[in-house]
DNA sequence: TTGTAAGCGTTATCAT
DNA sequence: ATGATAACGCTTACAA
């Protein structure tokens, strides 16, 4: 406790210069106890731990930042986290990325408006690169992130510049084996509940969906496209609009699982529907709500164990060409789970 | 573009001094220009501004953390993201703290363990203050937490120190309001769904809910008590077990509303059971899947938007006292949102 | 192995 | 209003 210049109590933290004094040795053997692989004696080292213990000294990243310009902080930018798969993902980021000793400085972000500030305030930290699972792909964004100049990894997005790396689910793929499983299934009249307009994920799995369908035969035109918002209202909706207008689907192919519950509640209750007996349900996904046994519901799990590791991947490697615009893709492959909303119907 | 001594190309950050030698002033008028109320000519300013601009210049706030020993970033310990309470609620804090001008710098932790390394780690960025909902609560945690010597502030949290404030859902009165409830529903034969042993705010309702039910004249032998860890699979398990035991509950009040998914799913699946007809379900949280037309759940919604706000205020205030250790508790009264599981069945 | 001293990029103080 | 300078707490040459 000592008095500052205006004379108020201030509590300073203590320094390596408070432990140096009270061990007796010079301020850079305190730094050298505390570097794993610097010269020093055993006898030294003992001493200043014992001084360091007793005034609860812990050792002050921020100068360390000023002299590497490095900071262990990873900017994460995040968004809807009321969808249980965003929120497990970052849960398995954040884990990942303290594996790899570096820091979370996290950034919640409703619309690409707040995205800039929220960078601006990022990069005034001097955080060393930025990893987000954020659905919003326009070119100003890309150009925003692309600008920092320092590594971006991406979930899930299209987004393309000379320092944004991206992780990709097999979107077209997933859309493709979605579409082969419907036609063993014996629909007519598939429906494609597409995500929010912006989201590229969503548009890729609703092309190979499409693509699927011409392959196993199906006029293209039979097929009814809707809206969604990826919220579980919107597609208890969505089913709502096609009774009115009169079309009955018997397969429905959603953008995400959190619209497929939606559905699947829709038919049960306004429509007094079943699935798989009345319509074959697929979403993507595999959040935490499709193996409850109300929903039951086949999906495409796209293994963020795996799309986390391969994002850090790509995070080590761009922090390793230090200064130099790292641009790659990784896609992982998502995988089908079956369940009871798409089992044959005897 | 440099070279430094070792002859790698590196790209240094362009600094005040930069901008300054480019417009042509001094360096301390670049840091004039970018302090809100500095004294400095429009003038100087507007060079500086251009001069920052053209060479992509940001200001560097981690000398200013050295320099003031006040870094603007709060820890966040979380866990249990899985569950769309904690996720949403830690989106709302996430954007409260950037609101208050302050980073989240985030921290996942699965056990005690894990959080001693957590808190050391983020110590040593020299955070402001630590915010968590970590239903951990042991003494040893709350030890680690006083000693940090900052301010903490914990959601649901029985943790009590000098440095400790919480703001808690008021649990037991809600414990109150669900055996009133279920009194006036008729209910004869209830069920206590605990949450983890550890999570005192769920030991909360249950004797809130034991107290009312004595109140409503009920023996509290006729309780039956049982053990969930806070998943849907737990609240499935639970209503197995209990039939089981040739236990046959109308009424059952789960400490949280994953539990009381699984609970309903169970009675309709393996049961045939419907509620309310059979059975008078109440969960606690009140997250979006309650609202689901599957579950239909009444529930308790414990404000995170309010509780967030008191927790800002607690930090503020803790955060104004510098150096003096603060602890209160604000309590936020919980909501009962009555929903199908609970009507009256004619 | 150890100590001395320079320097990181700001903000704050002081003189001008 | 502006510029020079000290200071923040470390790490890292360099000297001893």
């Amino acid at each position: 406790m000592s008095l500052d210049k205006h004379g108020k109590a201030a509590i300073r933290a203590v320094t390596s210069t408070d432990v140096a004094r009270m061990a007796g040795v010079s301020q850079s053997a305190v730094s050298r106890a505390f570097s794993p692989d610097a010269s020093i004696s055993a006898r030294t080292k003992q001493k200043v731990l014992a001084a360091a213990a007793s005034l609860g000294y812990r050792p002050n990243r921020i100068p360390a930042i000023m002299l590497s310009g490095r900071s262990y902080m990873v900017g994460v930018v995040i968004g809807g986290l009321e969808n249980p798969f965003y929120a497990t993902a970052l849960e398995r980021l954040a884990v990942a990325l303290r594996e790899s000793g570096l820091q979370v400085l996290l950034v919640h972000v409703d619309d690409a408006l707040t995205l800039d500030s929220a960078l601006d305030q990022l990069l005034s930290y001097r955080i060393d690169a930025v990893v987000t699972s954020l659905a919003i792909g326009s070119k100003s964004v890309a150009r925003a992130l692309s600008q920092l100049r320092i590594p971006v990894v991406c979930f899930n997005s299209s987004l393309v510049g000379p320092w944004i790396s991206t992780v990709n689910s097999n979107n077209h793929a997933a859309g493709l084996v979605a579409a082969r499983l419907m036609a063993r299934r014996g629909v007519t009249h598939p429906v494609w509940l597409a995500g929010p307009v912006r989201n590229t994920a969503s548009r890729a799995r609703g092309e190979g969906f499409c693509h699927g369908l011409r392959e196993a035969g199906m006029p293209v035109a039979d097929l009814t496209r809707l809206q969604g918002d990826d919220t579980y209202d919107s597609g208890y909706e969505a089913v709502i609009d096609l009774w009115k207008r009169n079309i009955r689907p018997d397969g429905i192919f959603s953008s995400n699982d959190m619209m497929a519950c939606g559905v699947i509640d829709a038919l049960r209750e306004r429509m007094g529907l079943l699935c798989p007996r009345d319509a074959v349900i697929v979403g993507y996904d595999n959040i935490p709500q499709a193996a409850w046994r109300s929903f039951d519901l086949t999906s495409f799990d796209q293994h963020t164990e795996q799309m986390v590791t391969r994002a850090m991947d790509l995070l080590d490697e761009a922090l390793g060409a230090k200064d130099t615009p790292l641009s790659r893709t990784h896609v992982v492959d998502a995988q089908l789970i079956e369940r009871g909303s798409t089992a044959c119907s005897e």
